[in-house]
DNA sequence: TTCCTTGCAAATACTTTGCAGACTG
DNA sequence: CAGTCTGCAAAGTATTTGCAAGGAA
């Protein structure tokens, strides 16, 4: 993914930095979708120097660029950010005891979307749709 | 609904007052879901003299109740809160353009939660669902 | 009169911005 | 070497909490 990262960042006068290599190997190596802080706290574990500002910066441009997608998972007040390169179109449920996030891989919603254009006369570009409940270890 | 609600508060060791009645009120009057600070700004132009905290407050209280739900929309970075009471189960979508908020009544998701709960393994309890689109005006 | 409720000030959590020095290409 | 990137400090936004005065029953 760094070749078409270092490519990115070219083709839009950005260079490529020790900080925002090692922003896109930990959110590379890791299942779930992470936050700003999460992030952080993994980085300053590797021993990567960096400031939780730098990390939300970096953020900006991944997701700019289209390398990661920001997700708002409710009752979190806050973002989460995963890989997006190369990963189909999916959705998330999370467990309302220990948070645990897993992926739904399946999405229902693409019929829909002609349905509920003819009855709101919108033109509907995004959907988001998330599931809540308890995971296998905290029913 | 006032009736409900001095019987729910007193159920609860609460009392009615002249901003739990306003806030009530200026709910009950909307189409859409409203933010605290939405919210607070119609009361001021009501000549209701009232704290934004105690607009929180309030609405915590109400939520407690089962008067209205807490809603997160997404790219917002706010709560929303319309009146629960009487109201069918339903999504929202918002126009990307000017923000408006209307309600979609159908909900195509019964169905599927319990092909998730097999997938996952999870007990479903709840479940998001917002389109994002452009209004008419605004295509 | 009791004790719940309110307003004000301040704190909190997450995120963004300004600026000067550090680093990439 | 030019111009981007980073760290630090500070600001911004939404929301919550502490406390003493005000108000409902």
């Amino acid at each position: 993914m760094i070749g078409k990262l270092i490519e990115g960042l070219r083709a839009t006068g950005r260079r490529l930095t020790r900080t925002r290599r090692a922003v896109l190997r930990v959110l590379e190596g890791n299942q779930y979708p992470l936050s700003a802080s999460e992030l952080y706290e993994r980085l300053q574990k590797e021993k990567v120097s960096i400031d939780l500002v730098t990390v939300y910066r970096t953020l900006t441009v991944l997701k700019e660029l289209g390398f990661v997608s920001q997700l708002e998972l409710h009752h979190e007040g806050q973002f989460r950010y995963e890989i997006r390169q190369g990963r189909k179109h999916h959705h998330h449920i999370r467990c309302q005891g220990c948070g645990r996030i897993v992926d739904l891989l399946l999405c229902p919603l693409k019929k829909l979307t002609s349905l509920i254009e003819k009855e709101t006369q919108f033109v509907v570009n995004e959907h988001t749709l998330e599931f809540g409940g308890l995971c296998p270890k905290c029913q």
